[in-house]
DNA sequence: GCGACTATACCGGCCGGACGGTTAAGTGGC
DNA sequence: GCCACTTAACCGTCCGGCCGGTATAGTCGC
């Protein structure tokens, strides 16, 4: 699909350049793409950065669900993990681009607050279950801006999931 | 101060509006000053970003250092809550700034790094440490991204203290 | 089975505005 | 009268988006 193609450009423009490396005439020639051919899939700049959050947040639900764990803290810290040890999903790199205009990270914060509360009353121990979530996130900055910082995720893993 | 002035109106303009709100014109304009006078404070747009940026790193370190804990974590944790509560020390904020050009986060990666590395040796569990620490950077994010997610400060400390 | 018409996908040149940065000319304190 | 500081006008570039055009394929009447 080209819409996916051209998608991928821009999450990997940004991934290497910054929010300004995210041109529309850098991410239609990364894509093999005229300009207008990249404005005819997406009408705007903006409507091209609102498609990678929405991908983004399908992608890491979809994963979520992909880890079948009996509760939601296991599977949001194990998808975590498979994401960020994947070096897919760049969570931030998308976020920079969009850091433009917050209107249009909404749907990335309504995702987050979702990610942060469902199901945190049925756990066993819900303050743990916050405290492995807002560790998670902590994981997420790390590997986003913390290549230098390694971290053994086996035992971190096991370590949380201990609290539970 | 003209260049904390300066400053101030920046990192204000980010939180409200992001990053394509930060101009050198709305800049002066907020801190009564002309576009000239900015650029007689700070040579060039990067140099106002990356004045924001050590201006972070600073003062949260500072915070770190005010807070008198017996461990590096403990002082670690009580500064993050205490910048959030106070609604100082947009640490996200003045990172959408500088996502424009990843060269500019350069000294705030070096921090984090440290504020994930420091005294990690130290602390009698390192791995709670570790925690403890990375939860620390989801309160971070939540703060930053989702006022809808409440958060019970209080209790949580006593937990995460519980854990070290 | 052929011509008229439409839909989908894509092209690339152009323009207008915005924005970063320069400069020349002040202004006031000491 | 110098120097730190401020100002307003100006310039050049870059980029988002518009628009007229092309090509391929499909549809329908007849």
């Amino acid at each position: 699909m080209r819409r996916e193609a051209l998608l991928d450009a821009a999450e990997e423009l940004l991934d290497e350049q910054g929010a300004q490396g995210l041109t529309l005439a850098a991410v239609a020639e990364r894509a093999g793409v005229s300009k207008g051919g990249l404005l005819y899939h997406f009408a705007s700049k903006q409507s091209l950065i609102s498609g990678m959050i929405e991908r983004l947040i399908a992608e890491f639900d979809a994963l979520v669900e992909a880890q079948r764990q009996d509760t939601y803290t296991k599977a949001y810290l194990d998808a975590t993990i498979a994401a960020i040890t994947a070096g897919r999903l760049k969570r931030w790199a998308v976020v920079t681009g969009a850091s433009g205009d917050p209107h249009l990270l909404a749907p990335l914060r309504e995702a987050m607050e979702r990610w942060h509360s469902q199901g945190i009353g049925a756990e066993l121990d819900p303050e743990a279950s916050r405290v492995v979530r807002l560790a998670c996130g902590g994981l997420w900055e790390i590997a986003a801006h913390c290549p230098g910082v390694s971290t053994d995720h086996d035992a971190l893993r096991r370590r949380l999931l201990a609290l539970l």
